[in-house]
DNA sequence: TTGAAAGCGCTACCAA
DNA sequence: TTGGTAGCGCTTTCAA
């Protein structure tokens, strides 16, 4: 068997306390003694105090858990999970704490249990809409957390990291109604629960059931609204899933009538590539008439010349991750909203007569 | 405080066991005594069984640590490490185990306390060169481990999931050999530790201490020799890390001489499109005639159409974990090498005369 | 400066 | 089907 701090104890004839001491706390023993102790449990192969067992004792694990509400492996696949990951585990780093990575099971009766098992002390939770299950479980389980975005839910203690999204929105959509365009399509990712790619009748922006898609949305309508262009008077289009192929889709769907529209205003910059993607496919003359713009400004963008909204994706994760570790004295510090920007490339441009 | 096991069985009237068992072990009581007990845990606020004190007890943690011997914030802008994740997240998935991402120290001291800190049950090492402390550090915890190279001190019972370095290598030097390139430099990371950006001076390819790069030098060298080009006529340049900047960096140094290489190989697609960079900053003329070849096969690489040695990214962390979380019956099965294609593009040509 | 005692919250054995 | 007992390996008072 594995040596326990006991045997290391029986062999240099100390307590248990005393070696427990050598490690955790070195001021509480002679230099002398703590090498002594410190050789002998070198020399039983002694890997030091088992970190489960100084856990349950000390109520506090050292790891916060990550908890994206899909499909882990598609988090690393999503270029802004990415940044923000990036984000969590420098401020994880910096503070010597351990990330745990937990998937979120997609069968609701499972993600209590995997949530109830996780050891941590607390939560980073990716919101992609589908969080409140989990959200429910973390609070039962009385653990803190962070989101990253506020939720309609929120109590004041609610510690959140996110973006006025219907500014931000808003700020793009300015842009290309500026440009002329009234004839627009929004896409957005599961607008609605189990709709199917391509166009939808949604009542209102803010009957999209996931806030952050209904803050764009919102912004977006506010922009077109401000023209003279009502919510009936612009489609909505579904993708079934956060990805270029379902992006893709759900425009190639729009794309058919004989009134296509001359600017597609994206949720995210992934759903945004998709739907350059598809104007390629449709044929230049409409790859070069429509207008396209994305959201959060992934490296891609850049290289695909894509008018977008940039947030600060690291700093996201970051202050995610600061926020749990080390709660603010003040609780109205716990919400955060932070600085998006425009940014203007190629893809939009003025509204060609046709 | 938060209730415990114990105050369940209280409120119900039944034992601790019982109570156990209604959560782990749902044939060993009724149904009915069950539900009441559920029940009881739900109305008096038990979020179940702690998992700490399951692990301590049961003796398995239930998550493995995926270790990178770098910057923990560093894999993920490493688009190779990042893919790698992805796999490894999705065998832990479907083996409903949890990944414990662990921040290496920069300081030696420090490893060996982060690793014996870390509550898993095993780790994946992603191996970038400087995992011999690390390594130590787990065996001498005594936790089984894999490895994504073999490693050159690996005893019969090591496990790990590589490729053939130096075929691999070989294959892309013999396509860059076969068009005539005679003036070659090859580009590594950090080739040898502490040495500065540029043209380094390298007695042999195996003296390189890190072994990935010396089986890819190994490779290289071998392609060249046999058309006659010594190592001694081989310039070897290195990288201050696997950044396109550093890779860039080195290259620009070694383009100063009357006789630029007429071809780079580089340890890394990262280290490749840099090489590229500083071509297409040196002018034209360079950029046009000079034949830069990649590692891996990164998304970026098809972008850039970099000549580059494929390896199954995602399929090495799937692999990685899956060794890990259920070890082979026999320990030669522990050893894999995964297949990798040369894929030409278009950054590779004919040599000019110059 | 050191040690004895008392758990942290749970599970697994075995007996009833 | 249920409960009693005995720890898992450790830290932390508190007293010596």
């Amino acid at each position: 068997m594995k040596p326990t701090l006991q045997d290391v104890a029986d062999a240099v004839g100390v307590s248990r306390s005393t070696v427990s001491n050598a490690y955790s706390r070195p001021d509480q023993l002679s230099a002398a003694l703590r090498t002594k102790i410190l050789d002998a449990a070198r020399r039983l192969g002694y890997p030091g105090p088992n970190p489960t067992a100084r856990s349950l004792r000390r109520g506090v694990v050292g790891a916060i858990g990550v908890l994206f509400t899909s499909q882990l492996s598609y988090a690393f696949t999503d270029p802004f999970a990415v940044r923000f990951l990036t984000g969590v585990s420098e401020a994880a780093e910096r503070h010597g704490t351990n990330l745990l990575l937990v998937p979120l099971p997609a069968e609701r009766a499972r993600v209590r249990a995997v949530i109830d098992n996780a050891a941590v002390d607390g939560f980073c939770v990716y919101c992609v809409g589908d969080e409140d299950w989990a959200l429910a479980a973390i609070r039962d389980r009385g653990l803190p957390y962070v989101t990253t975005a506020p939720r309609p839910d929120a109590g004041p203690a609610d510690r959140y990291v996110g973006i006025d999204e219907r500014a931000a929105a808003r700020s793009v959509a300015d842009h290309v109604a500026a440009l002329g365009h009234r004839r627009v399509a929004l896409l957005g990712d599961t607008v609605l629960p189990d709709a199917p790619g391509g166009p939808l009748r949604l009542a209102a922006p803010a009957d999209a059931p996931h806030p952050t898609t209904s803050g764009r949305l919102t912004g977006f309508a506010e922009a077109f609204a401000a023209v003279g262009v009502g919510w009936s008077a612009i489609t909505v289009l579904n993708a079934t899933g956060n990805s270029r192929a379902a992006g893709a889709a759900a425009v190639t769907a729009a794309l058919t009538g004989d009134q296509p529209p001359t600017a597609v205003l994206a949720c995210s910059d992934v759903l945004a590539l998709g739907a350059l993607d598809a104007l390629a496919e449709a044929g230049p003359r409409l790859a070069h008439s429509v207008s396209v713009t994305g959201f959060d400004d992934i490296a891609e963008a850049a290289t695909a010349g894509l008018t977008t909204v940039r947030q600060p994706a690291e700093e996201k994760g970051r202050l995610a991750a600061a926020l749990l570790l080390e709660p603010p004295a003040d609780p109205a510090d716990g919400h955060v909203l932070l600085p998006t920007d425009l940014v203007v490339r190629t893809s939009t441009g003025p509204v060609t007569r046709s």
